[in-house]
Order: structure tokens, then C-alpha cells, then sequence
DNA sequence: CACCAGATCCTCT
DNA sequence: GAGGATCTGGTGG
């Protein structure tokens, strides 16, 4: 598809305006699409983690709005990205305003610009360009520049498209959240079954 | 200013 | 599954 077509799918600030976990079950099988100078970066959404406003201790704005988190009680649809070692990871802020949660994008399967990716990422190995937040920002370079970006607008150079049927609630798997110290037992990581493309697969 | 805890990744075993 | 590389923001003195 052209960029055109895929502006054309871009998806809108109401589709965010929800509850988290519903949100980063509905995202799945959808497109994030990135423009650099004219050219397009598609990854199929295959792994999110929902990050909610209240009663979750591993969310980012657990203890309150700060400087890093900022972002987070933006609007819907908004980009938050921050920081963990040295890579960016790249959430997205679901509900948004007054209700602080986000949907963090793990992996995608890639679609479109797989060579910019492997040059981006330094590595020939497809299952490994996107198979993990810091990765996928990596080969889609997406950097502290994006936090706060709204990715709802139509001339966006970083946007979610939808171009797929939506994933059947059977092909979605829910489990417990990776790398975090606090709330490990919420079911709130969803995938898409037997995706090979996604983190730390079984 | 110093310390430390991370929503990670990569390379082994 | 474990350990190390390596960076930034938040917190407290």
C-alpha cells in the first residue's frame, strides 16, 4: 500500500479513548507505521502490555505525574516514550486526561522497510528486528522525540493503521506482564497465538 | 551530589 | 535461565 492508503486507515484518538486492557487487545493485528523522508516502516502489532490509570503498581504513573512520565496524562492516542537503559520504548496513552494508562507496544511482525530495519537494528535475523519494545524502536527509529506525539493526526509521521480484520478473540492470548518487579500476577501482556514474531516466545 | 532501581538486550550455559 | 553492559530520572542527604 502506499502512504496514502495507509493515512487513509490511520486510526483515530476515539479508538484509544478507552480502557487499557481493552485497548491493547483491540490494537493487536493492527499496523504502526513509521514515515522517514517519504519512505514507510510497517510492522504488524503482535504483542501488547496494558498499563493501567488506578490500582497498578507497575504503571509508570503509580506515584503521580513527574518529568519522565509527563506525557502519560496526555490526550488519548498520544505517544509516551521513555527510556530503559539505553534503548526507547514506546507506549501509548490510552484513556488519557484525567485517567493516566497506556498501551506499550512489545513486537511487531514486520511488513514494509525490512532492509531500513535490519540496517537500523544491525542485524539480518527477521524473528529478531521487532521482537521486543526497545528493539522495535530501534529498527523503526523512534526516539525521545516521539514522546508526547500525537499519533492520531493525519499528517503524522508515526501512526497506527487499520488494514486487517480484527483478531478473534480466540487467536488472543492473555499472560502476566515481562520484566516488572511489582503487580507480576495481572494477566495484562496480550499476544497473538503462535506468532513467531513476538518476545520471549514458549 | 550520590545512589539505585528499572516496562531491555545480547551472549552464553 | 543467568549475568553483564550501560543510561537516566527520581529520591534523599
Amino acid at each position: 500500500m502506499t502512504i496514502e492508503e495507509y493515512r487513509d486507515r490511520i486510526i483515530s484518538s476515539k479508538f484509544y479513548e478507552n480502557y487499557p486492557a481493552d485497548v491493547a487487545r483491540q490494537v493487536l493485528g493492527k499496523y504502526l507505521v513509521r514515515v522517514i523522508d517519504g519512505v514507510i516502516l510497517v510492522g504488524k502489532i503482535v504483542e501488547t502490555e496494558a498499563y493501567l490509570p488506578f490500582g497498578d503498581d507497575a504503571a509508570h504513573n503509580a506515584r503521580g505525574k513527574t518529568r519522565r512520565n509527563r506525557s502519560l496524562f496526555q490526550s488519548a492516542g498520544r505517544a509516551y516514550v521513555h527510556t530503559m537503559r539505553q534503548y526507547c520504548l514506546l507506549d501509548i496513552v490510552a484513556e488519557g486526561t484525567d485517567d493516566p494508562g497506556s498501551v506499550l507496544i512489545r513486537a511487531v511482525e514486520p511488513i514494509e522497510g525490512i532492509e531500513i530495519m535490519k540496517t537500523n537494528r544491525c542485524t539480518d535475523k527477521l524473528l529478531k528486528l521487532c521482537s521486543g519494545p526497545g528493539k522495535l524502536c530501534q529498527a523503526f527509529a523512534i526516539t525521545r522525540d516521539f514522546d508526547g506525539f500525537d499519533m492520531t493526526s493525519r499528517d503524522a509521521i508515526l501512526f497506527t493503521a487499520d488494514c486487517n480484520a480484527p483478531i478473534p478473540m480466540d487467536q488472543i492470548v492473555a499472560s502476566t506482564r515481562i520484566g516488572i518487579s511489582k503487580a507480576k500476577d495481572k494477566l495484562l501482556r496480550f499476544t497473538i497465538k503462535d506468532s513467531p514474531f513476538i518476545s520471549h516466545p514458549s
